[in-house]
Formats: structure tokens, sequence, C-alpha cells
DNA sequence: AGCCAGTCTCGGA
DNA sequence: TCCGAGACTGGCT
């Protein structure tokens, strides 16, 4: 059984996001296709009455973090699936707030796991929702980038939105 | 068993 | 001061 799944386009000065929603929230956030590649999900079904409410939430929110701001409110965020500790990371990351930045090792011991900073770097390259769940707020202790899944021009990208001046 | 979006230490440019 | 190699790490597939 197939679980409900609609996915939706954010067009975004940065190129057009994509958007993807179950039953439960939003599932995952893509990032604009370098190639321009065009999946329409089910344009002909209608779009559940929720679905339509959460998308508008989070086109909202996208914007407003791509242009450095806070965004006022998120849509509810289906992390089924995922282990407790992806979502305690997950978790964590969600409250540094704009501007601000935490090592690997600062998240991983607000998890209460001081020693698994390697591990954090693997939640966050499982956050589904990336950009909305701010992985891109961890930095290496060393204050230098580490990776980006989304590609590591994203991370400064945003990073130097939020008023990080030496990313810019 | 093997992979990693880390971190620490130590040695050499 | 700034890398790079090596050792060690803990959670995930």
């Amino acid at each position: 059984m197939k679980p409900l799944s609609v996915s939706l386009p954010i067009p975004t000065p940065d190129g057009e996001f994509t958007a993807h929603y179950s039953e439960q929230g939003l599932a995952g956030l893509d990032f604009p296709r370098t190639k321009q590649a065009g999946r329409r999900a089910a344009a002909t079904n209608p779009i559940p009455l929720n679905v339509r409410a959460w998308h508008g939430t989070t086109v909202a929110a996208l914007k407003k973090v791509l242009q450095g701001d806070k965004p006022a409110t998120l849509p509810p965020l289906d992390w089924s699936g995922k282990t407790e500790f992806q979502k305690q990371v997950w978790r964590v990351m969600l409250k540094i707030p704009r501007g601000k930045t935490l090592s690997y090792g600062e998240v991983a011991s607000a998890t209460g796991r001081p020693k698994a900073s390697r591990a954090v770097g693997g939640a966050c390259g499982a956050n589904p929702v990336p950009v909305l769940v701010p992985c891109h707020r961890v930095l290496a202790a060393n204050q230098k980038l580490g990776g980006f899944g989304g590609g590591l021009e994203w991370k400064r990208r945003l990073l130097g939105r939020e008023g990080l001046d030496h990313f810019a």
C-alpha cells in the first residue's frame, strides 16, 4: 500500500524547489534541479485541502529563509520512518536561530551523545527537509563549512544571507 | 562489516 | 599559522 504522496513545485528567485507531502505533513523538499526536469504529480487529481494549506505555509517559509529571514510558521513535518537519533538532531537544529551556527560536536552534545559528532553529520545528510530544517547552520568545529547534500554552494549562500559576512 | 556532511593530535611546510 | 595524515568515534545500511 502506497501512502498518499503529493509533489508540488515552489518557484523562487533561486529556482524551482519541489515539496513532497504525505498525509502527515511535509515529508521532503528538493533543491532546484540543475537540469530542467518536469515531474508533475497527478495534476489531474484534486490536491487535498490540507495539503494545499500546508503548501502555502511551506512556500512562505521557504521564501523567508532564502531571504535570510526567520519563517513565521512551519508546516507539520512528517519524520515517520526516521530513527530517534535523527529526529533528535533535527529538533536541535530547528532551535538554532537565524544567523547563528553550531558545530557538529555541539549538536551531538545537545542530543546527549557528545562523541556522536560524526553521526550528526550522517543525520544532516539524511534530513529530508533541508533549508527549513537548517542543517546549513551546522559547521565543523574549526568554523569551516563541512559538507552539504545540496552542494556547498547553497550552504555558503544561505549563511551569507543570514548575515554571516564571512561566507558571503 | 563498511561507510561517513567529525574531531583531535602531531609533524612538516 | 596552515594543511595533511592517522587514530578514534558512534550511528546507520
